[in-house]
DNA sequence: ATTTAGCACTCTACTATACTGAGTGCTAAA
DNA sequence: TTTAGCACTCAGTATAGTAGAGTGCTAAAT
């Protein structure tokens, strides 16, 4: 094998090696790891020479970075990944752990307390915050919507949600619709939002209200508008998922820059974009860990999500996740997400 | 007179209207003021000199304090509430921001909306963290609770709220109680809670718990583990108050310290003691005004609080709040909390 | 008696300089 | 392919010097 093999394929049993040492060593000191410490804890008897031949192959491939020129080498986001697929080897639960997840998720809460008791969970094992979005039962998902004129610039909208549940709504329109406008607008409304949270419809029309105020045709305004005193009367304040711990992130050095910090609250209370993120890993199953940037989202660059969804007999309720650092303990952090899902769904099953 | 007079008395003229300015050109500007600018920016035609003196007596009567030996003045709590309690002259609203408001609080919103809507205007005229209660109908107060004995380890608990509303609860014991016991155990509870929002009456008793779990007896430890399970299934999850624009308090140097940040976001998310603060405010008529450390909470220490109830028909239903840095221009605040008060009570009149 | 000018003094903030320690990359030998 | 050796880079820290802002005090002026 030569070396440009090692470049080209993948990496060799000893590349792998030091970088999962590498990584293990950064996550807990969070401290650059220089080739001589490195050498030592590898316990592979080589020089510090030789593992800066193999950090210069790590970092030419993606998988280190240096914060300047003598400062040891970093995990980059490529580099936690191929740690958290290949190299993991998560730690067993203690049965402390279990047992108090066990007791506070059993004992004395409502099904609605136990959302914040899940999420508080999260946030008090990991030091981390701790986000559970409500069980899909509590949200109302639009299935259809339609419109009937009434006298008077009234106008009847109703609802279909869930399964089969109805909703009636009187707005107030500045001037009389024909019923064929009234279609057309329903149509325009149903393609944009069906299938969605009422809330997350919402949404979506305020944004559309900003976004093309002058861009659309009368009647499309018409329809955007009506759509916002439909749905303006659903907001009920209800929020769509619960976050516990989100100053336990200041703690941390990597994110202690008050303009990183400022771009995640902010993200956390606007919910839009972290709703996003959440609704995505609903569908998947079990555990789904987001790296960095892999997120998608500027305020989550440098931070690490680690959700799993939670069920109830086989059906998915809501998703669960801690954010935090993206030097996190992967190791730590996976059982007590999916411990915490597991026992969530159990918990509610109970409470039904 | 004699220079003595001016200490011992309250202070003349001229060093009151030498507060004045400072504490004005301060909360603009965020600068130490020197006396040399003083001189200028006072109008008063003296020289620098003077001003140090005059510097020097506001200093010994704590009024306003230097941060280093060659820095200015700046003033203190002492200083800041001797100017909004006689030198502040709040400044008119503009017409535009009456209307904002009257626009935002009476178009397109559920009941419920609008406390939000209200917290957002607080935050978005401020630029600081806008605090809404919510509306006392929407919570629920505790006038008594009775048990009544059922087979089976089972009791029947009736919460007497609010007027004359009732509520029934079953919970589920680990052994059975005789009517007299129970009756001792519901006369503890009414003491504990009578009277209290039914969040607070819980908070209290998960507090009685943690404190107490020893010292008490057999007969009160019972009672209060009761009393957390008829209220466990109380909080909804519901809060008792909404904030907006928390994190706009990180744009301000003066809290941009992270640890301070992090007690006061940590307050905000418990709420208790920014709920004891609040409902101090609830009898008090109108404006009211905490400046640093007269709050009493560490977490406020280097805030200022501009609370105001809000009321329909004569009756209070809430309170509202702006926070935000000592250092806040109280002749703009003073007359948006105001407002936003008035017209949320009219609103809230109007969505009955 | 009050106000003012003048002056010595203090303290922060900034800049320049030098030094140390950690760690690298490269080269040539093993 | 690995290793030793060496020159080099860079962050971090300590030191010293300087400029600017502003004070307090004293003695003179009003």
């Amino acid at each position: 094998m030569t070396r440009n093999d090692d470049l080209n394929s993948s990496l060799n049993v000893r590349a792998q090696h030091l970088l999962k040492v590498l990584v293990q060593s950064y996550i807990t000191d969070g401290q650059p790891m220089g080739s001589r410490n490195l050498a030592k804890m590898s316990e592979l008897d080589i020089s510090p020479a030789t593992v800066r031949n193999v950090m210069a192959d790590l970092e030419e491939m993606g998988f280190v970075e240096a914060p300047h020129t003598s400062a040891g080498r970093v995990p980059t986001t490529k580099g936690y990944r191929l740690f958290v697929d290949t190299m993991l080897k998560v730690q067993p639960l203690t049965n402390d752990l279990v047992t108090r997840v066990t007791k506070d998720l059993t004992s004395n809460l409502s099904s609605n307390g136990l959302v914040e008791s899940a999420s508080g969970l999260l946030s008090g094992l990991t030091s981390m915050a701790g986000v559970v979005t409500l069980p899909k039962h509590d949200r109302v998902e639009l299935r259809q919507i339609e419109f009937l004129p009434l006298s008077d610039h009234r106008v009847l909208a109703i609802l279909i949600v869930n399964q089969k549940e109805v909703q009636n709504r009187i707005i107030h329109t500045d001037r009389e619709y024909s019923p064929s406008e009234l279609e057309q607008a329903a149509n325009y409304l149903n393609e944009l939002c069906a299938g969605q949270d009422l809330v997350m419809a919402r949404q979506k029309i305020l944004q559309e209200l900003d976004h093309v105020r002058e861009n659309m045709n009368e009647l499309m305004r018409s329809a955007v508008e009506m759509g916002e005193k439909v749905f303006s009367d659903t907001t009920k304040g209800e929020p769509d998922y619960v976050v516990v711990g989100q100053t336990n992130l200041m703690e941390y050095e990597e994110l202690s820059d008050i303009y990183k910090l400022r771009g995640l609250f902010d993200a956390f209370s606007q919910k839009r974009e972290f709703l996003n993120l959440l609704d995505r890993c609903i569908c998947a199953e079990g555990i789904q860990i987001f790296i960095g940037q892999e997120s998608g989202y500027k305020a989550l660059d440098d931070c690490s999500v680690v959700t799993s969804p939670y069920a109830v007999d086989d059906e998915i309720m809501g998703v669960l996740a801690v954010v935090g650092p993206t030097r996190m303990s992967y190791e730590r952090v996976i059982p007590i997400v999916d411990l915490t899902a597991k026992l969530l769904g159990e918990a509610l099953h109970d409470r039904k």
